[in-house]
DNA sequence: CTGAAAGCGCTTACAG
DNA sequence: CTGAAAGCGCTTACAG
């Protein structure tokens, strides 16, 4: 039971009204005023009942702005789900969402620019990393909260994996597979993009490929390609296991199921594919990232700063990988 | 936004009070009043606000009694800090926790009778299965949560985790280590608890062993046991993998150390004992159960409970099993 | 069996 | 620059 505002107008000899304007730095007040109450609240250690502050505040409404590269990409689902779900929990916060196909960033410009214009609070992005974006985004004054991917902007938090982690688990599950060594090849959308060079490089750290050799190709996120590259490679090379590090996991499986062959592959995430896989015993795991907990947590830190005006306690909010089996129950991780 | 109760006590001309009363059956209101009550709060679909309820009544003491057979057993660590910290978020819960060795009966209802002297108002208890235990849990009038093991008694809820299924996540592993099946030992307790069965059944189902063989064998939780019964083992059966399925994993372990045997292992949860297994490479995986989260969901069960008066979902409050491998990071779960 | 009033700890206009 | 009052949606005595 910290000290209530009460009792610190009676202490600063001052109303309820005036206290309330020191906390939130509402501005207007006597200098030495401010001074005389911040000592008090100080040394009284006051923190406020967020109980008290939401029976008032909860009828404010905030609309937040998303601007997320879902089209097309059933990993995001997740995501969205996560979003929705805790927004609603809090029934004050409206949603203005703007689905984006691809990484294209002029259309992502273009989404910053029209979204703003929608008299938001706040803005959620899965942003490009391109000195145009980041210029656009610094310029907003609004909080940002960068989610699922990372770049070097001004922001309130970012919200996302540990890529380098998820490769070392991949690792750790190859080495439980080949105890001794052997050629691996692995798969990425493209070599440009952070995340996916951070999982080979975490996979390249841990797995031991003893006299076998480790090989990185890129599909460029596309199940068509991911198809033709894996038959070409099994062609050609002799692999002992295939990790997908990245999306265009239904095309790869589907060129494995259709040579026959037995090649034991690691995937990462839950699209139906990566399910599948495991399910009928080619994929021996996938590591997640706990995509739904990137999209409640977004939400949790923005209506923490909106409500509260509280920054979370750290900036970078790294969700747990999580390494998914044949015969793991599938639940979502709230 | 719901109706609220001063807009009901207008409606039906009563007053908040009298709503007050027939939304928690505080009794003393007339028959035909209550219906009138009733029905209106049915047909705007009236909510209780949250907010309002916790601003009122968060200042109310509860006390929660614990008994709980964690002396000497590190485990259990993890959910006490998951009790701990979780009440500490509500500030109006006191803990009274009886922590006991072992899991002798009568130590047991020693510490109900004693526990319910305390004047406590909800009971969380890691139960012993036997007759008497569940006659003295169902005599009591204060709500009980079982926490970690469950028995067949009147409980608010049970909370713990899915020992079959930990089994077969284990058996996952398994077959990735030994695609061509092969001998498994498997190390439990006892084959009177429960838990430990259901997890050697789990492993059984999926770990195919082709022409190799499943041999089972108890420790009494025992390290030192653990340990002449390893040694034995590997003296006398060729074995390809080690399963410790419950404690003794400290005596298992250096058991193998001393042999310089290189047999893989899998553990179960979080020990110490298991966590060096897995950094010095023995381990190949320990799959553990979210101790911290069954600790601080019963607390959470109970708080709504009492504060609230609001039932769980469900009875089964089921704990995600986690695979555990050699990169890691080590998160607790909150 | 029932009502009127006070209060939980805040914030929000309004008035000066 | 500051204060007095009302109100958020509940619960809690108290009085009858």
């Amino acid at each position: 039971m910290s000290i209530t505002i009460k009792k610190i107008a009676e202490l600063a000899n001052v109303s309820r009204g005036t206290v309330d304007r020191v906390i939130h730095n509402r501005g207007g007040v006597n200098e030495e005023t401010s001074e005389r109450v911040k000592a008090i609240m100080k040394k009284y250690n006051y923190k406020s009942n967020r109980i008290a502050q939401a029976l008032v505040t909860s009828k404010k409404r905030y609309s937040v702005g998303v601007i997320i590269n879902s089209i097309g990409n059933e990993f995001f689902d997740s995501i969205l789900e996560g979003l929705v779900y805790e927004k609603q929990k809090y029934n004050n916060i409206d949603l203005i969402i703007k689905e984006l196909k691809g990484y294209d960033e002029n259309d992502q410009l273009k989404a910053i620019e029209e979204i703003v214009n929608e008299d938001i609070q706040a803005l959620i992005i899965t942003p490009i990393n391109t000195e145009n974006i980041i210029n656009a985004l610094n310029k907003l004054d609004i909080p940002v909260v960068t989610m699922n991917n990372d770049i070097e902007v001004d922001k309130l938090a970012f919200v996302g994996c540990d890529y380098y982690n998820s490769g070392q688990l991949s690792g750790d599950i190859a080495n439980i597979a080949l105890p001794n060594g052997g050629n691996v090849a692995i798969v990425v959308g493209s070599f440009n993009l952070r995340g996916h060079v951070e999982r080979i490089n975490g996979f390249k750290e841990v797995f031991k490929a003893q006299n076998g050799k480790i090989k990185t190709f890129e599909n460029q996120d596309d199940d068509n390609i991911s198809y033709d590259l894996v038959k070409e490679i099994v062609k050609n090379k002799k692999i002992d296991l295939f990790y997908f590090a990245a999306a265009g996991i239904a095309g790869g499986l589907k060129a494995l199921e259709e040579l026959k062959s037995n090649i034991p592959v690691i995937t990462v995430d839950e699209t139906k594919a990566a399910r599948e896989g495991l399910l009928n015993g080619r994929t021996l795991a996938t590591i997640t990232q706990q995509p739904y907990k990137q999209g409640s947590r977004a939400i949790q830190i923005i209506q923490n700063y909106l409500v509260y005006n509280t920054k979370p306690e750290n900036k970078e909010n790294i969700t747990g990988n999580k390494i998914q089996l044949r015969h793991m129950r599938f639940v979502v991780d709230k």
